[in-house]
DNA sequence: CCTTGAAGCTCTAGTTGCTAGAGGTTTTAC
DNA sequence: GTAAAACCTCTAGCAACTAGAGCTTCAAGG
């Protein structure tokens, strides 16, 4: 039987985080001494790891929520599972796009600048004061 | 003079969110009529649209408000604008790393669930549920 | 056994950047 | 004049934690 504290150790969650793991459902309640302090056996280990691992991938909680229901549940189909797997790498590339954008653009306002002027001709500022220098909307 | 809603109209922020630009800090008290309405001039416009375009470039709050203070005083040196720029710049790319990281690993993991199994055998769940399986820790 | 410090507990509130809704007032158009 | 749109303030919520206050329990050392 593990502590929270020996937990967090163990999965790298912090202990408020496995606390409010179970408050939003996430971790099922917890069994408790009688000094009424949590106890877990490694099902929670597993359970907190699952968590954690799909956390670092970007999953978002309600997706974990998802994923996990299909885990106590081996009967149904793995289609839903990945479903929500290919919908966080869809996410994920988005984002890389949207941020590749950004990139680009910051790039260009950056190169601009070569720091010797002073901020009232600073071509950064100019160009953030000129949206239409934007070269794309965002 | 502006109404807020023409002003969101023209800049494309939302109205309670040009209430909480105000709020915070980041757009100066509006002139109201005398039926306590929000008025604005061209340079509340253009304040406004510098903060969309900042925001839409990812900076967050802090470093626009750092950038408006710049600009109210053109005599200092541009450098502290180039060096919140390039901080921005910097933050994009780390991010496009990271979600980069996440893609390959998610793509390894969706690749590998061809969606005909069980949840009790599916590859996704086993993945998530197999720390040891991750081509780096994140 | 006692003491002390570490670890545990619940509860409240904060972070970032909005967003939504309630309940009221003002403005605008017909 | 009337009705609807637009405006106002205030409160609270969202996601996913995180921090701190004030208390209790546990574990280690003397």
């Amino acid at each position: 039987m593990y502590s929270i504290g020996q937990l967090s150790r163990r999965t790298g969650v912090k202990v408020p985080t496995i606390r409010y793991y179970e408050q939003t459902g996430l971790m099922p309640p917890a069994d408790r001494t009688s000094g009424n302090q949590r106890r877990y056996d490694t099902d929670g280990l597993e359970r907190l790891s699952f968590i954690r691992h799909a956390r670092g991938l970007g999953f978002p909680i309600d997706a974990i929520s998802a994923l996990i229901e299909l885990q106590t549940h081996p009967d149904r189909s793995c289609q839903a599972a990945g479903d929500l797997a290919q919908a966080q790498l869809d996410d994920v590339r988005n984002r890389i796009a949207r941020l590749q954008a950004l990139e680009s653009e910051l790039d260009r306002i950056v190169a601009g600048c070569d720091g010797k002027g002073a901020a009232g001709d600073c071509h950064v500022m100019t160009a953030l004061a000129d949206h239409d220098l934007c070269a794309q909307d965002h």
